[in-house]
RNA sequence: CAGGGCGUAGUUCAGUUGGUAGAACGCAUGCUUCGGGAGUAUGAGGUCGGGAGUUCAAGUCUCCCCGCCCUGACCA
């Protein structure tokens, strides 16, 4: 390929909508454009990086027994109303209505398409298991999509569905698609984590998101230096342990506390540390509403508590809501003399055994102090409903957690029987039995790697992409194409990459020099040769995009030594590496 | 969705109390250049997001709409 025959707009400044550095790259490198919020054009030089990441997944997908296949975008509403997830995945599907107003999605996932397109012919334990894929794009109507290609609401997504006789049939798969995973990372040449997960609104138990560690990254994660224990923010636990002082009981006490409705708000104007405060939040769900407790000083982790409620729709409570519920503000909402029709009260463990708290008494401008359990309130069960923290201890050893930042990758689920029951997929065991399938679905955000690779490496200059995924291996940069010589070379260079099986760029743009150098920094592509003047005392320059020095080859007797060199170079440069 | 901000040339932005639409970069052409985003000259490029209103006069003031960006369980 020539660069003057190529399309890759690069830019000299950042775009007015930067708001990561991975995003302003890849639009300054010429990679993406941006056409509405979180939908993306891929220019050639994007898409050939899309295409490498497709390549790295695909064989490994291949390599595991997946088999590839294709499925709509569009997908009926009524796949989705039968699985119940037309509810639960709400607002952040696209829907669409065709003429004879009949309702679609464009798929977000395709659990309850693959398995309708199972459930009649993948029928006699005898055909299990099996394990299909595809690659393709999937849209999800954020509430607000951010941060380039890494929250998009349009997104080319691989999907694994894994169908199984039994439990340890997708054991096995399950293993087998984790590793297949932790291959694709190192073929990739990232630092990741698989860690722990919550299964959110897909469902099931057990599941390991597949995150490469990056300073901006979205999520939170948190990990044991001890013990190797690793988990989202949403899924980390911690070793319970509350040892709060016996104390005599103190008479309940209602004060008055005007205006005063946060924690903060109250632990000064009552002069109570926040560990003497139980927080009550109001979250209301598909099964009407939960008070949930906490410490003061503590976070509630929402994902917890959906899990526990079994109820994805679960969501804090809006002020206007508990005001027409309740009649009681939010800020004086507690636990005491609260009663109402369905409504459940979960406590975490870090309320049970504290003494003499701050509540809010269901009145406005009214706490009460003293307040103890049992004797004033009851809950309906104690919960690990606490967003984990630094510093923590450790739920497997004697360690304390700390808190890293990550991008998620990928996601691999047991998903269980969830899907088959509710759609009524089901296969003949060896006894006849009809029985629904275990399933486990495994997802990897392709677009997404794409941001993700950018994140973990870049530099002031530019991107450093890993051999495996550079849009071109290696760069031929003229510094002249005008001369006569430097091109000739350049060109005799250029076919004997190609025939060493370096897919190089050959820049014979007739721009200045610094502009040419910039631009493969930018792009980030690992190998530069560099054609100029030297070529009259028989030289050229080689260097990596990771190495600030440069060193010149003498081509006066033959080009063998340099595509010696570059052929070493390709097969030991790693961006991580910096010189 | 709520709150806030911004929409002016391909890009990044300026535009004063309302009075002929600007710069830099980029692009085109010529010359000089050519090793880290060259110099010079000339030139093309705008429904000032859209609509309505106020006014002799609107990029500028008012209202409505659209789009984009930021923050958002805020701890009850």
């Amino acid at each position: 390929m020539r660069f003057s025959q190529f399309y890759a707009p690069t830019l000299k400044e950042a775009p007015s909508d930067s708001d990561l550095i991975s995003y302003e790259y890849l639009v300054r490198g010429g990679f993406i454009r941006k056409v509405a919020a979180g939908i993306f054009t891929y220019l050639p030089m994007g898409n050939r990086v899309i295409q490498k990441i497709t390549k790295i997944v695909r064989e490994e997908m291949d390599n595991a027994g997946c088999l590839e296949m294709l499925m709509p975008i569009a997908q009926p509403a009524s796949i989705w109303k039968q699985s119940g997830r037309w509810e639960d995945y709400g607002p952040e599907m696209m829907k669409i209505e065709d003429r004879h107003h009949r309702h679609f999605t464009l798929g977000p996932t395709h659990e309850e398409m693959v398995t309708v397109t199972v459930k009649n012919e993948l029928v006699s334990y005898k055909d299990l298991p099996k394990n299909l894929y595809q690659i393709n794009t999937k849209y999800r109507d954020e509430i607000r999509p951010r941060f380039g290609l890494l929250r998009a609401r349009e997104f080319i997504m691989k999907d694994a569905y894994s169908f199984h006789a039994d439990e340890q049939g997708l054991d096995e798969t399950y293993n087998i698609m984790y590793k297949a995973y932790e291959r694709i990372l190192e073929r990739m040449g990232l630092d990741y984590m698989a860690v722990e997960a919550d299964s959110g609104a897909i469902g099931g138990s057990n599941t390991h998101e597949f995150v490469i560690l990056a300073a901006n990254g979205e999520s939170p994660l948190f990990h044991c230096p001890d013990c190797g224990y690793k988990a989202t923010d949403e899924r980390a636990e911690y070793r319970i342990a509350y040892n709060y002082a016996d104390e005599e009981l103190k008479e309940i006490e209602q004060v008055a506390t005007p205006d005063q409705k946060t924690i903060e708000d109250i632990s000064e104007f009552l002069k109570v540390e926040k560990q003497k405060i139980v927080k009550s939040l109001i979250f209301k769900g598909r099964d009407g509403f939960i008070l949930a407790l906490i410490r003061g000083d503590l976070e509630i982790n929402i994902a917890k508590l959906r899990a526990f409620a079994a109820d994805q729709t679960l969501e804090l409570a809006q002020p206007a809501d508990v005001m027409a519920e309740f009649g009681t503000p939010i800020g004086f909402i507690g636990p005491v003399g609260l009663k109402k029709e369905g409504l459940r009260i979960v406590a975490d463990h870090s309320v049970k055994g504290l003494k003499n708290f701050v509540t809010g008494a269901m009145k406005t401008d009214t706490h009460y102090l003293n307040t103890n359990l049992e004797r004033d309130f009851t809950v309906d069960g104690f919960e690990d409903i606490k967003m984990v923290a630094a510093g923590d201890p450790c739920p497997n050893c004697s360690g304390k957690l700390e808190e890293t930042r990550g991008i998620e990758m990928g996601q691999v689920f047991k998903l269980g029987k969830k899907y088959s029951e509710s759609l009524d997929a089901k296969f003949a065991a060896e006894n006849g039995d009809k029985l629904p399938f275990y399933m486990g679905c495994y997802g990897w955000g392709v677009s997404r790697s794409v941001s993700g690779i950018v994140e973990q490496l870049h530099d002031d200059n530019g991107i450093l992409w890993p051999m495996s995924c550079a849009p071109f291996e290696a760069i031929i940069t003229v510094i002249k194409p005008t001369d006569e010589d430097q091109m000739k070379h350049a060109e005799a260079i250029y076919r004997l990459m190609n025939e060493a099986g370096i897919e190089v760029i050959l820049d014979d743009r007739n721009s200045s020099a610094g502009s040419k150098f910039k631009d493969a920094d930018l792009i980030g592509i690992p190998l530069r040769v560099t054609v100029g003047k030297g070529i009259k005392k028989g030289l050229v320059e080689m260097k990596l995009r990771n190495e600030s020095e440069r060193h010149d080859v003498d081509i006066s007797e033959g080009y063998t030594t340099l595509i010696e060199q570059l052929k070493k170079a390709k097969e030991e440069y790693d961006p991580r590496k910096r010189k």
